[in-house]
DNA sequence: ACAAAAAACTAATATCCGTTAGTTTTGTAC
DNA sequence: GTACAAAACTAACGGATATTAGTTTTTTGT
């Protein structure tokens, strides 16, 4: 009866998993029903199917999109001319960005990547790890340039990627304070700690 | 046929608990079937239903213990004579410390509290936002003495909070340094940002 | 050793899950 | 307006889920 709308640049699958992310987000994504998922649309379960594939697909869609913008802006990061430091604020800058843009798909992605299946799985976490330890090349190369502090850069960058998701708390607050003295505020925080 | 063997010290319902907190926190609540954590213990899994009342009730066990183990502490610092930054520093130290100790049921406190049902649900978000509360009133107490600078107390709160929660993390990479190093690095990291 | 209590077992229930099959309705192009 | 394609619908399947009922085995206390 009711018909799935795509939005105005997008195909239907992309609705569709816009709406699954907010659900995978809000409820899990073992708790979240295809059922429930097609209600929120406005439509009977069986007929997402002429649209995507499978649930478990819907998942993979979420967190290799997210993967790939983490991915796509490191690397022209690295490839920058700046210091050190401003490097790592602003990938920092845009870890937060991210947080605040696509909030459903970046949690998803940090919350829900366990229930993906292999190969899926293991992809996933290879592009984790891979991310992590060209992060800690960039706050190693700020220690040997003098720029840093002489910490621990694995720990700094855990430290880091978890600080950023303080963000998720965060979304209760929204109106609170603007973005940019919240922004601020993390990036000096974490900066500050770093820097001689 | 095989008996639920309780540990050294403890009932047959902690010891269900804690292997229900080791699932939870490895594959989600909702995908950890009852079957599943009886076959972990060696049972079949009605079976359990001798010791405990309900899954629900498993998780709602693991959250509040969590949750009044630190209340508790945070009472105790707030009573204890130490200037604000020391206070700090010491809930920081107690969270780490709890990170490494009772990994699983922090994890599942941390990430499966959204699948209590009311009035559990209710309950545990309010004594989570009280936490939030008393922490904040710790900064705007350092910030007044002078202790601290003038960063925004909530932005701050949920940055140390985030930020320790980087110890999930670092479960995978336990053997390459000591409890004293990454403890010490982080606590560097968080106060530093912070102090004046 | 025997009675009582504790705790295991098997069998079964009702419910929910993702998904498929088959059919009907809706939208599109000439 | 009529044919074709897209996308909705209903009905249903096989399997998993938490939990209960009822029974048997094991442990405990004397």
């Amino acid at each position: 009866m009711a018909k799935i709308k795509a939005a105005a640049n997008g195909t239907k699958q992309d609705a569709i998993t816009k709406k699954a992310a907010a659900l995978f987000r809000k409820k899990g994504f073992k708790a979240t029903s295809m059922r429930e998922l097609a209600e929120n649309i406005g439509v009977e379960a069986p007929s997402l199917y002429n649209h995507i594939g499978s649930k478990a697909e819907l998942l993979q869609n979420i967190c290799f999109k997210i993967a790939a913008d983490f991915t796509h802006q490191l690397q022209a990061i690295e490839e920058s001319k700046q210091s050190t430091v401003q490097k790592i604020e602003q990938l920092i800058r845009f870890h937060i960005h991210m947080m605040l843009q696509v909030f459903d798909e970046v949690f998803v992605a940090n919350h829900e990547w366990k229930h993906l299946e292999e190969p899926y799985l293991g992809n996933f976490l290879n592009q984790r790890k891979l991310y992590e330890s060209r992060m800690v090349m960039l706050i190693k190369e700020g220690i040997k340039n003098k720029e840093l502090k002489n910490i621990h850069p694995h720990v700094a960058v855990l430290t880091i990627l978890s600080a950023v998701r303080g963000l998720e708390f965060w979304q209760r607050h929204k109106k609170e304070l603007s973005v940019e003295v919240l922004e601020n505020n993390i990036v000096n925080h974490l900066l500050n700690g770093l820097i001689k």
